[in-house]
DNA sequence: CTGCATCCGCCTCGATACTG
DNA sequence: CAGTATCGAGGCGGATGCAG
């Protein structure tokens, strides 16, 4: 195992997590178990031999774990252990941040309607939460998700909400291009390309939480 | 330049990021503006011609830019655009996770005291900061730097405190092996690698700030 | 069929030498 | 001091093979 030989945690987090494809490993586990034949599909161009290299490593390392598969009692699916999700916080800064860097879908890029997933945890703002306790449901191409308020603290979490306040429905491409800024909520309804059905203020308390209300179109210098 | 060619926001990061010593060259430049030949220095290993092309691929992308050194109108140094320095809540976040994989130091590793200024700003918890304005000053191998805490909030900053109520003196290895839990800062009182000088409750509160009080010494698994 | 291990071409990396 | 040029070694990516 590669390593940079500083005496320094930044250097030995990146000796584990740092190697081409791991991260992205790690990003795949956070949003739930994964096998490794879906991870081999999550993760297109990453070579057989260099998923079981990183899976033994980190497994070696204490960052994941293998449990049998719900399904099917033989197989056996990788999961975080407690340790390694303690790395969400690290991805969810690099998920946001990474978010003023994509344009539009590059004709050969992959898109998958999980990461959205990732990119609403991202944005969630902790001081911008209402003390109003509510659901906002999230449909994007098929995937569905939710975030809750409760206690002015908003957790997302996968699925349908209960009693969603709001429901927006939208597709992958429009769903990150809003969270990257380059258009607001307002302007994918007008367009027509997302749906916004529910109490109109409730959709403006949730874009409040997602930062999406404010003019701080921050642009990617240069 | 390569990428991951998926449409998500942590690939994208990790597309401009995410190569070999790429992170490590912002965490340099998160401590302060510097010079090619610093940037060499602190990064062993690095190999000229990869910190040439690195920083060429960071200026290009807007996370890096060139300014005429302080000292020297002719030199320039490299430093972090507003963009770049968004950078600091991941190479932190990385930084503490990080600190729990920290052993004890090899005989090969490099140290540098400036790392442990970022070990610092990674520990600042700011659910524990008390409500008392009070600066706390760290002497880590002759480098110097300090926590301020000004209306509930710690910040971090290079060189000297004005009026410190606390004064910790200390070597690298002992400060980051207090950082990652394996002793309290008391048994290294006692042990005398760390001299502590100033109002106890303080000190008390200092550590508190930094997450070191509580018997949370979490471990690695296995 | 899933879960890897092996093999091989290629490209990045790392070290040294060299230039403005 | 601040890089560029060059080249060998090794990690990476893709195809294939094989065991449970």
């Amino acid at each position: 195992m590669r390593s940079y030989h500083e005496y320094c945690s930044v250097a030995r987090a990146l000796d584990v997590v740092g190697e081409r494809w791991t991260l992205l490993i790690v990003r795949e586990l956070l949003l739930g178990p994964r096998r490794y034949n879906e991870l081999l599909e999550d993760l297109p161009g990453i070579g057989t031999n260099l998923l079981a290299d990183r899976l033994k490593m980190l497994t070696e390392i204490g960052v994941v774990r293998q449990r049998p598969a719900r399904t099917d009692g033989r197989a056996k699916a990788y999961e975080l252990t407690p340790f390694g999700a303690e790395l969400r916080p690290s991805v969810l800064h690099l998920a946001r941040w990474g978010m003023r860097l994509l344009g539009d879908p590059p004709p050969g890029a992959v898109t998958r309607p999980r990461w959205g997933f990732l990119a609403v945890q991202a944005l969630i703002q902790p001081g911008s939460v209402d003390s109003i306790d509510e659901d906002y449901e999230f449909r994007v191409d098929g995937e569905v998700f939710h975030i809750s308020v409760r206690d002015a603290t908003a957790n997302a979490a996968a699925g349908p909400a209960e009693n969603p306040a709001m429901v927006a429905v939208t597709d992958t491409a429009t769903f990150i291009r809003i969270g990257s800024r380059r258009i607001t909520p307002f302007e994918a309804v007008a367009s027509g390309v997302l749906t916004l059905t529910g109490d109109p203020a409730a959709v403006m308390r949730c874009s409040a939480i997602l930062g999406l209300t404010g003019a701080g179109a921050a642009a990617v210098p240069a």
